[in-house]
DNA sequence: TCAAAAGTGTTGACTGTACACCCATGT
DNA sequence: ACATGGGTGTACAGTCAACACTTTTGA
């Protein structure tokens, strides 16, 4: 540190936007914050960046730590670093969001943490700007997700066509055509489709399918373009 | 600072992208660094974090330091902060991107600053991590333009029709038909044909255009859907 | 008068969109 | 047998993509 001695340093903290689907409605995983300030109040999860991390690792050790999760799909989101955000010093935040299949860890969470799901469109009142940084996370998922296909990570391995469906209208907020949809999603290439059936939601059942890896790895989602004439109003929502 | 004084703290910087047009090729504006370590060498302009500012501000502030330049297009890229990015202590660094008219600066800047405009196809060596810096911001900036009409920020106010698409050509580094994506361009309502004519890079001369500032505003380039069949690659060098 | 860039139109292919019915099954 | 959700087909409309020539004017 011999040049930046006289330079200011501050706190960097990083938070976890973690936003799940159940096969109904998109949620996010809050918790009961284990340490003072505001112990005990509903919040993100987050934590501080120790020396030896760089912040996407401290994203995951954090997510890890809380939560037992691992191997999630995560990305950085954005930087939130008013000088007054946290009352109790100089705080600048990274929050990142992951995407998971909810269904997958509800027990987990709710037994050995203390971490629950809410709906995105229904959750407590949360601690500092942990709204506001929601609903950038919210925004930056639609915009990625209109280019990439990356709400299959809130699937689970072998999904169906109807939870692909029920996935884009939760995230958009908007009706989907399923006919047009389904003609659009299987013309891509990126689904297989399975020899074996869901029939938990619904009597006559739902073919599975799975990813075509392959195909998934770096394409683009032109087939989104289906998504009926967006304004940017309601990306930005 | 009560209850985070056994966390860590540590340097926050921030550098910026300054991405120009000067209706030709996509430019990127880099300045001799002014101070220890590795000063006199090329790097993005940057700075750190004062406490009394935002992240936001202090970008704004070392871009105006630098530069002389004010109330320029400015977004969050992203953070780099690996502990090692920086030999001499651990600086976690943020980055904009900025998108400006180069022309309208060429002079002030390589006058009153040590600021110089270079293509972004063939720039001097950086320091640190500013390569992967710029890489990772022509990708964002390729995806956002993708979607919002943010790439006009990089034309003077009054431009032709032969600019936008220079342009265009220039971020995504493809050939466009201008027949079709004037058509396109125009049917979007976004421009304002203007009586008068730019001479100078043409003998007949290009009439100008202005942005229709209402549609502009939050406008989804939905007219964007022209360019041809993208790949994730494309997008991604 | 020639060179250099601006501007303009048409057609066929494709993709998007709107719309309604039958299917398979468990109860 | 009926209620529930899954799946399929077609026709029209709109957008995209490919293509070449004329216009203007300064040198």
């Amino acid at each position: 540190m011999e040049y930046y001695k006289d330079e200011p340093s501050l706190l960097l903290a990083v938070d976890c936007i973690i936003f799940g689907f159940d096969g109904e409605s998109l949620q996010i995983l809050l918790i009961k914050r284990g340490f003072e300030p505001e112990i005990n109040n509903w919040s993100l999860m987050g934590g501080f960046i120790q020396p030896s991390e760089s912040p996407d690792e401290a994203a995951a050790r954090i997510l890890n730590n809380l939560t037992g999760l691992a191997n999630v799909y995560m990305e950085q989101s954005a930087v939130f670093g008013k000088p007054n955000r946290e009352k109790h010093g100089r705080v600048v935040s990274i929050t990142y969001f992951a995407l998971i299949d909810s269904k997958k860890y509800q027990q987990i969470l709710s037994d050995k943490y203390q971490a629950n799901w809410f709906p995105i469109t229904d959750y407590p009142k949360l601690i500092f700007d942990h709204v506001e940084m929601i609903n950038t996370a919210k925004r930056q998922l639609r915009s990625k997700a209109a280019l990439y296909p990356i709400l299959f990570e809130l699937l689970p391995e072998k999904f169906t066509l109807p939870q692909i469906s029920s996935l884009y209208e939760a995230v958009y907020d908007i009706v989907i055509d399923k006919r047009n949809f389904n003609r659009k999603l299987l013309s891509s290439n990126l689904l297989i489709k399975l020899n074996e059936k869901d029939k938990e939601n619904s009597k006559k059942g739902a073919f599975y399918y799975i990813l075509n890896k392959e195909i998934y790895k770096d394409q683009i989602m032109s087939f989104l373009r289906y998504l009926p004439s967006w304004s940017a109003q309601d990306l930005d929502k």
